[in-house]
RNA sequence: AAAGUAGGCCACCUUAUCGCCACACCCCCGGUGUGGAGGAAAGUCCGGACACCAUAGAGCAGCAUAGUGGAUAACACCCACCAGUCGUGAGAUUAGGACAAGUGCAACAGAAAGUAUGUACAGGUUAAGCUGUAGUGAAACCAGGUAAACUCUAUGCGGUGCAAUGCCAUGUAUACCGGCAUUUAAGGGUUGCUCGCCCGUUGCUGGAGGGUAGGCAGCUAAAGAUUCUUGGUAACAAGAAUAUGAGAUAAAUGAUAAGGAUUGCUUUCUCUUUUGAGAUUGGGAGACAGAAUCCGGCUUAUCGGCCUACUUUUUUU
RNA sequence: CGGGACGUGGUGCAGUCCGGUAGCAUGCACGGCUGGGGGCCGUGUGGUCGCAGGUUCAAAUCCUGUCGUCCCGA
């Protein structure tokens, strides 16, 4: 299983960014928050992923810089929970909600259960499709 | 040795695994190689480079600076000297022009705070605030004080800013632009005002424009860095040599593991009269902070440590 | 990248332009009016004027730097 993140993969339309924060559906995990929304244009083939930390919690650009970076992080060492699972392409967009810094643990636990938590809410959508 | 003053420097290192960004090459699945944050990248307080705009011009207003000289692309920075203030000293610090142009202001105290001149005492005179002292206050006939009060003097300043600006694709349909004719005048635009300048109403004709999101260029080789030589008290300038190593755009430098060095705390041992020195065990600590067009300064944040010069005090020679 | 505003008692504000006494409302404490509450009246309490430096005899006020909060434009 892969564990690369290229930039294919990496969330930077804004028209999508734009559609995931008015349309998008939310799981909360504290610290961090993860936005939803089902990709309908054909023509992208892979889960667009992108993260945030705001600027209100955090002053400084290093702090930002370092939170994101442990997210994306996380999300590389175990995108492999949803990659071939779902039956969707999804844009993903995983929010930082805390006001102080965690640990590289605790964000990787957290991004796990977000997750896991992400493919049993699709598998309840697709029965109530059905 | 202690205390202190000024200036400069460093900003943990190495390896492995998994990843990120840019470029080059092989090849077009992908792989290999090279490179990849700072002294402040920060605040955006000054000064420029560069780009566009007659809505850019002229005058007034406004703003900035303020000893003298130098240096620079330029500056409010920097260097030298003079003067004032602080410090025993090394040194630090100063918006440091003009109140003999005009206007204004001065609480309390005091007779009186500017059209000055009262009281007491002493001196003095024909006489007289004519002379001195006292007391109030920051300041009391002296061309008084105050300009980080208005103001005056000298010098400088057009505006907007890389989201500048140029090009491409997408895409809507007359809202945009050019030319000609018509109307000749209400109105609108700009930096606060005046002048000036620009726009204008309708018809015909020609051209692709505006908003929104995206791509490419601008985009990093430069008033650059290091070393040396020469000139200069210095800031700095000139010359030579060397290597060239961020360019992202929801925004690249990370995570994990191991080892080593640094500092102080702690356990035990050894040496020493003591202060202390050395070895060792364990768990800690390493700051401030992340490029976004690029430079020169300023200001602020900063763990721990090193180097240089100098001053004062005490001791020894 | 650029522009602007504001920091004053516990809270919300004036005073800053034009320097000399920090004031108003509310809150809090005490007392009074009422049988009690509410309300009213009176007295009192409480402020390093964000921080640092400078100018001045004297600074919340003038000047410079700095910190924080908020807003706006491209």
């Amino acid at each position: 299983m892969s564990e690369t993140f290229p930039a294919s993969e990496k969330l930077k339309s804004k028209i999508l960014i734009d559609i995931l924060f008015t349309e998008g559906n939310s799981i909360k995990q504290f610290p961090i928050k993860l936005l939803y929304h089902p990709i309908k244009n054909p023509e992208i083939t892979t889960c667009k992923t992108g993260v945030s930390v705001p600027k209100r919690n955090f002053k400084k650009a290093v702090d930002r810089n370092y939170l994101k970076r442990l997210m994306r992080e996380a999300f590389r060492k175990n995108k492999y929970l949803v990659e071939s699972n779902l039956n969707h392409k999804y844009a993903l967009m995983f929010i930082f909600t805390a006001r102080k810094n965690y640990e590289y643990e605790e964000i990787s636990n957290c991004i796990i259960q977000l997750l896991k938590k992400l493919k049993e809410k699709e598998s309840t959508h697709e029965k109530q499709d059905d």
